[in-house]
DNA sequence: TTATCATTTCCATGATTATCGAACCATGGA
DNA sequence: TCCATGGTTCGATAATCATGGAAATGATAA
């Protein structure tokens, strides 16, 4: 993976409104969560949470799909693997020692 | 682990200058790197690296210590897991999907 | 000791980030 | 259509962060 996507990634989760959203998401598993119940359990204004949201999307950690009125965001798992992945690289004398969750994860 | 703690590490690992010094000091092994040669490796001013390392120490990423007129730098292996340990908690059903690295790692 | 080298602290500057009110867009039901 | 609801974008503000020059600290050798 790329540094500068590496370091995108770090710095979406390296927000605690943003952390916390990341952890309930995958939490949720693969269904997700309406972007009104997040801002709910949060306690953030809309503009704010959709701000953060915004973040998570734009590194690739979560996904948004439209359902109706309400928009759905979810973890996307393959994404944190490989951020991991980049983390622990030539870490174990360049054994795999990953990934550590993968797509059926929560299935 | 703490979320204020998991932010913490995040966002020392956040920054491109960082994050590259991160993964020096992960190929380096228990080892380490004098800052001096950190900056040259990376071709930073010193005021900038010591910026920089304190907020990886601080972080508990990295350790310092000294030898001779040097101040070797070196990853902290413990630290790494646990910040991964608390990104995947959760993740698959609750199932121990870690640690990656071990005290072992690179000896 | 003094001179020197390695690194840090102090400080100022410019850049980035987090927050949220207000205005706006999209969807689905009367 | 028109309205209500769920979300986003815009814009302003305050706070935090990255950078490096200059000076201070700490450690060693002569």
């Amino acid at each position: 993976m790329e540094i500068k996507q590496t370091v995108q990634r770090l710095a979406a989760l390296a927000q605690e409104n943003r952390l916390t959203v990341f952890r309930l998401l995958v939490e949720a598993g693969p269904a997700g969560m309406a972007a009104g119940r997040i801002a709910e359990a949060l306690g953030l204004a809309p503009a704010t949470l959709s701000f953060h949201l915004k973040e998570l999307t734009h590194a690739g950690l979560v996904q948004a799909r439209q359902e109706g009125r309400f928009i759905f965001y979810s973890a996307d798992f393959a994404a944190m693997n490989d951020l991991i992945a980049t983390l622990t690289e030539n870490c174990c004398g360049g054994e795999p020692c990953l990934p550590v969750c993968g797509p059926n994860c929560k299935e």
